[in-house]
DNA sequence: CGGGGCATTGATTCGGATCAAGGATGGTGG
DNA sequence: CCACCATCCTTGATCCGAATCAATGCCCCG
């Protein structure tokens, strides 16, 4: 459990900045806390519908992205017309800083997204003037690269309710506890697409981890962790 | 068929630097050439024999390194055991430049192999002051970043055929041709750890091309391609 | 020339995909 | 406010591909 999503029931009220700037799928665990004041002045808001595109894959790169509110899916359509998702960017995270001349991936909004947009030619010119603004970046950037690995890891070889409990807790953030309501703006096939399953077969997962008395669905854009220990050992060994 | 491997063929008679210098995984496709030429003045020479570790999951960072002959596996290991290979650097390829503090994959020689290393410290010093240095790393993490995306989507919904079949190409590098030899230094296990497979799996694959006229298997460290858009289109879509 | 690690091949099992119905839900218009 | 409809979710039955289990063969190295 290293790929980081905000935990998305504080996360709306809490829009701070943090290094993840520059990766792109999920999101990378914020350092003390305001880092990245150096941009903040280069930000304006957008908003998204359900289901909006924000860029498309080959677009030529304009911007990059916070997420205030809602949650966004990253995604790539295979030849064949598969959809795999590379990663989600919940409130809180930052996205489309890791791409070249062009987007390497197609962004949409999962549901109504808010969203915060810096120019990045703007945030470059004020990289070479500012060292710490650099290292932040660069910090970043390394960061997404072992949360990619860690998603790698844990799909080649994982069970597939090893990968939803994983998932699962993923989605509780940092400090999950017994009790904690998680919230799921994503639909069963977006985290199928996510996990590399299909969406009967998270349907399972989730159905049988309710018989265990693990989680609870009170409906299904929220799920509640009632033993999260279990759900760990579930989970098993992202290490 | 995104993700680098240097052409083994030809590699290691081109130990030219490229700007596959800031990630780990595989490696990064050079661009022109001689990039990097500000640090080329702090590298050493060291040689690992097989099997040997280079350094371990959570050492501490020193040195970032090029590979000039051999090849170098890049895994972890899961608490039950398993072990996950993240990639391979291949001649010219450089790793272990994406780790923070810690690295976060083991790093081992294959076989008999021959490395450049660079103390990161120093590299970072030069960073400081030489902005057109600071762009290569950085564009390097970024092609880094959308390596480990490929593989990923790569992993997730392809058949052990065309898990392999694209593995091969990589081998084989950027311009396959009928009749080329590619080298495989690696072992089967190697190769499965790192596609998500078993090593039986791998194997029957590898003799079902060969039954197909598709490639030839001289020895176990060779494979000669008889058909490339035949291999091509068994590897489908990595779009 | 013998031995030990790899590689290959075959038989069987099993997990998840696929195919096929239902059932819940939320959004819309009457 | 309710009824309807589309969309999404859930469950069940079956199938298939890759894992697993089990030999055997092949090299390479001592």
């Amino acid at each position: 459990m290293r790929e980081p999503m905000i935990a998305n029931t504080a996360a709306e009220s809490t829009p701070r900045f943090h290094p993840a700037m520059l990766g792109m799928p999920p999101a990378v665990r914020p350092e003390p806390a305001d880092s990245f004041e150096a941009i903040r002045k280069f930000g304006s808001v957008c908003r998204f519908g359900r289901n909006e595109t924000i860029f498309n894959r080959g677009d030529s790169v304009r911007y990059a992205y916070r997420v205030v509110s809602g949650a966004v899916r990253l995604s790539r359509l295979t030849r064949d017309g598969q959809r795999r998702i590379a990663g989600f960017a919940l409130p809180g995270d930052m996205f489309g800083f890791g791409f070249g001349a062009n987007c390497s991936l197609t962004a949409e909004a999962v549901g109504e997204t808010t969203l915060v947009r810096y120019l990045r030619a703007q945030v470059e010119r004020a990289c070479e003037d500012d060292p710490v603004l650099r290292r932040q970046l660069m910090t970043m950037l390394r960061q997404r690269l072992a949360e990619a690995e860690d998603h790698l890891i844990m799909l080649t070889g994982q069970s597939a309710n090893e990968r939803v409990a994983a998932f699962l807790l993923r989605l509780a953030g940092e400090s999950p506890h017994d009790g904690m309501s998680v919230s799921v703006p994503m639909r069963r096939q977006d985290i199928a697409d996510y996990l590399g399953l299909t969406t009967e077969t998270v349907c399972r997962a989730i159905s049988e981890f309710q018989r265990a008395r693990i989680i609870a669905v009170p409906n299904r854009r929220a799920i509640a962790i009632r033993d999260v220990e279990a759900l760990q050992d579930l989970a098993g060994d992202t290490e």
